[in-house]
DNA sequence: ATAGAACCTATAGTTACTATAGGTTCAAGG
DNA sequence: CCTTGAACCTATAGTAACTATAGGTTCTAT
């Protein structure tokens, strides 16, 4: 026997997700229906170990499903270059930078709110964090400095 | 000065959200029920406005749902200290840090594949990126959890 | 032969909303 | 006073990406 077998739970650890997710990924689509034993039982080679990796990694590195489904079609059909996973590649590093901009603005305000709340054994009504919150600002999401 | 009044809409549009997020808010109990008219439409006034402004903006600030009612609570409770509330600031601070880190640490992951990418034209199944994508990661970079 | 772990399907729950359907009320214009 | 039509009402379903549960079946080891 050459080609190893795993059950779905087999495979699963050596993806590092659960049983569940497998499901879930099959379900919609990013998992090949497997063949199965007599009673159903659902069986796995090593090619489904590789693609669960590939899928598990693409999403750690933010990749949402849909754009999973985009990679994985560049790699189950032929005549596909490498370009255009490189460019989903910097698009998603584009992306993530974005996210950090965004959290870094979000971690000043708070830093700023807790600096200016040098002590804490004045009333709620009288901390400047929970004012800073209450401040009327303007209506759009735009991530302005909280002052 | 004097009490004015909003319709729900209006009471959205000045703190830059949906009319159903309020209704949404109001489900989950962030925002009160507020009086009504003869034929049921929401009556708001101006301490509506600034609850339903904080909420937004600790939403903003990454505090979930159920933080934002902790925040509440040390508002429309007497008897809390400031204290509380910088605390929760602080941890909000730490666990955005966190989030930063993890997507520092994912960019540099992704703009290292796309340099190893050097040419776009090769055949995926020779691409850097994809074959990064493959490889067989430590399984335990996530929390075990003890069973 | 049997216990129990692992598997099966189907469905509901999670978070924080958003969208839809199908109806009612309100304010303005004629 | 009557009619639009925008804004409102409730209730329900949908979103993303899983996770959890229920209730049943199969596999494996003793």
């Amino acid at each position: 026997m050459n080609y190893e077998k795993y059950s779905i739970g087999q495979l699963a650890k050596k993806a590092g997700c659960k049983v569940e997710t497998v499901h879930y990924y099959e379900k919609v689509g990013l998992m090949p229906e497997p063949p199965r034993t007599e009673g159903g039982h659902r069986i796995y080679s090593l090619p489904h170990v590789k693609r669960l990796n590939f899928i598990r990694r693409s999403r750690d590195l933010g990749f949402r499903i849909e754009q999973v489904k985009e990679l994985l079609k560049f790699i189950d059909e032929p005549n596909h270059y490498c370009g255009e996973v490189k460019a989903m590649a910097m698009q998603q590093a584009r992306v993530v930078q974005e996210k950090i901009d965004d959290l870094q603005r979000l971690k000043s305000a708070l830093n700023e709110m807790v600096t200016h709340c040098a002590s804490g054994n004045k009333p709620v009504d009288d901390c400047p964090i929970v004012d800073a919150l209450y401040t009327e600002h303007s209506t759009e999401k735009s991530t302005e400095k909280a002052t």
